[in-house]
DNA sequence: GTGATTGCAAATCTTTTGCACTAAA
DNA sequence: TTTAGTGCAAAAGATTTGCAATCAC
C-alpha cells in the first residue's frame, strides 16, 4: 500500500532529471508535498505555508522558482483564473475547470466530461498550444439548503 | 454617417443612470473611448495612456475604478488570461477568446464558431455565471513566412 | 448644501531580481 | 573545484485605499 506513491514520485524524479534540475532537498521536498497527495490546486503562498507547517525551511522566492521550473519541465500547469493570482495545478490529464467566484475554490472537470464540438480556424502562423475553458459559479441565490 | 455611433453611445449613457453612475466629464471621456472605436480589450493603464494622449485628464486610480463600475453596470468583461494583468473587453456578446502567448495580443472569437457540445452536472448549489473558452496561440516554430 | 466622485500619494499584494552564500556533481 | 541553487532583502508591477478637494444634483 505505501508503494501506492512511489512510483509517480519515481517519475518526477526522473522527470527533473531530464529538465536538467538537481534534486535539491528544497525541490523534492516541494515534489513530494505536490505530487503525493492527488490533484491539487495551489498558489506559491499556500505551498510555501504547507512547506512550513512541515517545518521545511524553504523562502518563498525558492518555492516560486520551482512552482515556474516544474511548470516549465511539464509537471505542472499554471492556471490563470483570478487576477493578480496563479494557481499551479498538479493535474497533468487533459481537463478544465469549475472557478467558484464566491470562494475562489478551483476543482477539475475531467476532459471527458466537456466537448468542444465546433472549434474555429487558427489564424495563419499560429498553433494552439491549449484550450482552457473556464466554468465560472457563483452560489445559488436561494440561500440556505 | 456621423450618426453611427451615436445611438450605443446613448444606451451606454442610459445603462449609466440606471447603475446609479453620475454622468460625470471623466466617465463619459472613457465610456466615448470605450465604445466608440468596436470592439476592443484595454487594460487600466493603456486606457489611460489613450485618455492623456486624448488630452483628458483622469487619474489612474480613477481608470481602474471607473472600468470596475462599468464591469460591474455589465458595460465591460474582465478577462483573465495573463497573471498580473487584467483586460477588460467592450464585446458584450456571447463570444470567446483566442490568446497569443508570445505577444499578448486578445482576439475575439464570435460565439457561433465554439460550440460546447457536452458540459458538467453544475455542482450543487451553484450556478453558472459565465463559461470561457481561452485558446492559446504561439507563433509557429518555422520561422520566417 | 449634500452626498457622490475624483486625484494624489501612500499602502498593499503578488511576483521578480540581485547577489553573497551553500550545496550538488 | 565548478556551477547550479538558495535565501534574503530590495525592487518591481498592478491594483487598492484614505482622505481632502471638487463636482453633480
Amino acid at each position: 500500500m505505501a508503494m501506492l506513491h512511489t512510483r509517480p514520485f519515481a517519475s518526477v524524479l526522473d522527470q527533473l532529471k531530464s529538465a536538467g534540475l538537481r534534486p535539491t532537498r528544497q525541490r523534492l521536498a516541494l515534489a513530494k508535498l505536490l505530487f503525493e497527495g492527488g490533484d491539487r490546486h495551489v498558489t506559491a503562498e499556500l505551498l510555501h505555508a504547507e512547506a512550513e507547517a512541515h517545518r521545511i525551511r524553504v523562502s518563498l522566492a525558492t518555492v516560486y522558482n520551482t512552482l515556474h521550473q516544474f511548470t516549465a519541465a511539464g509537471l505542472l500547469r499554471e492556471v490563470v483564473v483570478e487576477p493578480g493570482r496563479s494557481y499551479f495545478d498538479t493535474n497533468r490529464h487533459d481537463h478544465h475547470h469549475f472557478f467558484n467566484e464566491t470562494s475562489g475554490e478551483l476543482t477539475d472537470i475531467p476532459g471527458t466530461e466537456v466537448t468542444l464540438a465546433r472549434l474555429p480556424a487558427v489564424p495563419e502562423g499560429r498553433r494552439v498550444t491549449r484550450v482552457d475553458v473556464v466554468i465560472r459559479l457563483a452560489d445559488e441565490p436561494g440561500a440556505g439548503r
